[in-house]
RNA sequence: GGCCUCUUAGUAUAACGGUUAGUACAUCGGGUUUUCAUCCCGGCAACGCGGGUUCGAUUCCCGCAGAGGUCACCA
């Protein structure tokens, strides 16, 4: 088994087609196949330099490594299309020869009146149907159009199942444009079979040029590959296909974002496909297991970013509790607020320990951890106005910080000691935990929530920790 | 417009003619000694419409509607 993925270095990958990425990827390693990057750079108008790189590397941070294509090479180099142009003029020549290709050398305007000619009259467009009669030599420089042989055709889908299609969908398509290079249309089949690709996985909208590829794989007497069309992922809003212009995002914006591979792998994955099974995590490896074409969805899929967060929530948790906080840690750098440059690594991570569960991205670490780095700016009206504590008058909550602060100064500085004391302060104050704890936690992280108070306690220390209880009681004093 | 495809809760989906139409996210409510989160429990919420076939249709067939794709010297 051979599958690929052929993008055209028009820009970055979104999620809009990364899974005509993903699912022949799957499909190659479960089959001991292999997968085939290729870049189809036959539009020069179109090319963005750089586009190649960013797909690469999107490929490389999905995990989705290749066996074939730029960089690794293989045995059908080069996979630049624009490289291969001897190639498809070799096999140009063999229509050629079979009288199933013609030069063409009508001018645009007169193709633009036949267009018009046909909407005038209400009927179909179609080339063939103003073939010349008497086509010129063929040389670089002119477009070489397939003769079709239009006819009743069927085929199979793998997703969409079994299709028929009327002769009235296959035209005279172009094979090589003028400036020489092929078109898609005849590239890809050129290349699918010099490669050896077995399955295409591609986008619906393939689907109705499908029949012209059919007469140039029967012209060319070429073996048809398994034919895989993917639904569209859909815009937010609407029912169209998720494209640039609605915003959709590159995929490594997502990093950037502090989304893993992992949960975006597993997401997209699953969008549009399932095993039948209730599970909704997936790893690469059970992916590749369980993934099989024909439970692929047939209608379009909306991209949700509330359940992309979630999963990635469930993936960052699971990550660490499986490989502890050591083994995760390196991939949360970069993502951590500029205040904790100047920590050690040790403290980071002790403050990842005691946030993870919290995290939906790792980007969150940015906003939620700023107070273990630096003091919070005192803000009284967090406490003035919490709904446990605007009860109380100012002189009792100052009172109940300065003797936290001489409980805690005797107390040893480790969580389980800490919460002890906690638990006595709660008896000698008379306070429930939703008051107390409340009124601690606000004066220690000014944050709307945080870890568990003995923990975060902990982490920050027992200077840090008194000094801004007594900050708070002077500020309450003074206010 | 021609041709083609799609249609289960807000979203993603399960169901291979018989189920109180299941699950997850979101949402709402409750629980786990503060908050937020995790975790747990519970609630709300769906078969596009109309005909058939059948003892029985979400499931099969036909029609309609709606949505999408495609009709390039773009891929």
């Amino acid at each position: 088994m051979k599958t690929r993925f052929a993008p055209s270095p028009t820009g970055y990958i979104h999620i809009g087609n990364v899974r005509s990425a993903i699912y022949p990827y799957l499909l190659a390693r479960q089959n001991g196949g292999n997968f085939i990057l290729r870049i189809e750079d036959t539009d020069q108008a179109r090319y963005v330099e750089g586009a190649t790189e960013l797909i690469e590397d999107t490929l490389k941070w999905l995990g989705l490594e290749w066996d074939e294509g730029p960089i690794v090479g293989g045995p059908s180099e080069p996979y630049f299309q624009s490289e291969r142009k001897a190639i498809y003029h070799e096999w140009a020549n063999k229509l050629i020869t079979m009288g199933r290709a013609y030069a063409d050398d009508t001018s645009s305007e007169q193709i633009q009146s036949y267009r018009d000619e046909c909407t005038a009259k209400k009927i179909p467009y179609l080339y063939r149907n103003f073939r010349p009669a008497n086509p010129p030599e063929w040389h670089e420089g002119l477009p070489l159009r397939f003769k079709a042989d239009p006819k009743v055709r069927h085929w199979h889908d793998e997703v969409m199942g079994d299709m028929t299609a009327g002769p009235e969908v296959q035209d005279d398509i172009i094979l090589i444009k003028a400036d020489g290079l092929p078109t898609y249309n005849f590239a890809h089949i050129v290349d699918d079979a010099t490669m050896g690709v077995t399955h295409i996985c591609r986008g619906v909208e393939y689907l109705s040029s499908t029949p012209n590829y059919l007469a140039l794989y029967e012209a060319l007497d070429l073996e048809i590959p398994k034919l895989i069309s993917l639904p569209h992922i859909l815009a937010p809003t609407g029912n169209k296909k998720l494209g640039k212009r609605d915003g959709a995002k590159s995929v490594t914006e997502y990093r950037d974002d502090g989304i893993l591979p992992e949960a975006l792998l597993n997401y997209l994955a699953c969008l549009g496909w399932n095993d039948g099974t209730e599970e909704e995590i997936y790893s690469k490896n059970q992916l590749i297991q369980a993934f099989s074409t024909d439970r692929i969805q047939t209608s379009g899929a909306r991209f949700d970013e509330t359940k992309i967060l979630w999963m990635n929530g469930q993936w960052i948790r699971k990550l660490i509790d499986e490989q502890g906080i050591d083994t995760f840690y390196p991939r949360t750098l970069g993502y951590w607020p500029e205040s904790a440059a100047p920590y050690e690594d040790s403290y980071r991570q002790q403050v990842l320990a005691i946030i993870y569960d919290r995290l939906k991205t790792l980007s969150d670490l940015r906003t939620m951890t700023t107070y273990f780095f630096a003091d919070p700016e005192i803000d009284l009206s967090m406490i003035t106005g919490n709904k446990f504590l605007k009860k109380f008058a100012e002189e009792d909550l100052s009172a109940w910080l300065q003797l936290t602060a001489e409980k805690l100064e005797n107390t040893p500085w480790n969580a389980d000691a800490l919460q002890d004391a906690l638990n006595q302060l709660l008896t000698e104050t008379g306070r429930k935990p939703a008051e107390l704890f409340s009124l601690i936690r606000i004066a220690l992280s000014y944050a709307p929530f945080s870890p568990a108070l003995h923990l975060t306690l902990e982490v920050l220390g027992k200077d840090v920790s008194l000094a801004r209880l007594r900050q708070t009681v002077t500020a309450i004093e003074n206010a």
